[in-house]
DNA sequence: TCTTTGACGCTGA
DNA sequence: ATCAGCGCCAAAG
């Protein structure tokens, strides 16, 4: 089994509704600190349908890849369509509430 | 081969 | 609260 597999299939499980942080996930495949792997793997699997790769964000509830979606704002749609709620700092800075969807595995 | 580049996270000042 | 520095490792040029 290989780090990438098990990060690919960890994300797999994750329910609708919740989302993991990068470091969580490379934590929970025995790799604490390959949290950017997590990320570099995510991006072979964005557009794929079979890894909800936008119920990953980093630490802090912040989207750093909605960049690497079809649109901008499409990764913050998919998640408000789960269920899924932003909290705002800012006008344009938004992040998901870590406390209230964060997923253990 | 060596260097650069990231969808990151923790610690210490 | 804010900021710089370090660790970590796969892929591309």
């Amino acid at each position: 089994m290989d780090f990438r597999e098990k990060v690919i299939e960890l994300v797999k499980r994750i329910p609708a509704g919740k989302v993991m942080s990068y470091g969580q996930i490379a934590a929970h495949c025995g790799q604490r600190s390959s949290a950017r792997m997590v990320g570099y793997i995510m991006n072979d699997c964005a557009g794929r349908e079979d890894v909800p790769c936008h119920r990953v964000v980093n630490r802090n509830g912040y989207l750093t890849g909605k960049a690497h979606f079809g649109s901008p704002d499409a990764m913050e749609k998919m998640l408000l369509a789960e269920g899924i709620e932003f909290l705002e700092s800012g006008d344009n800075d938004i992040r998901v509430d870590m406390e209230k969807h964060r997923w253990e595995g």
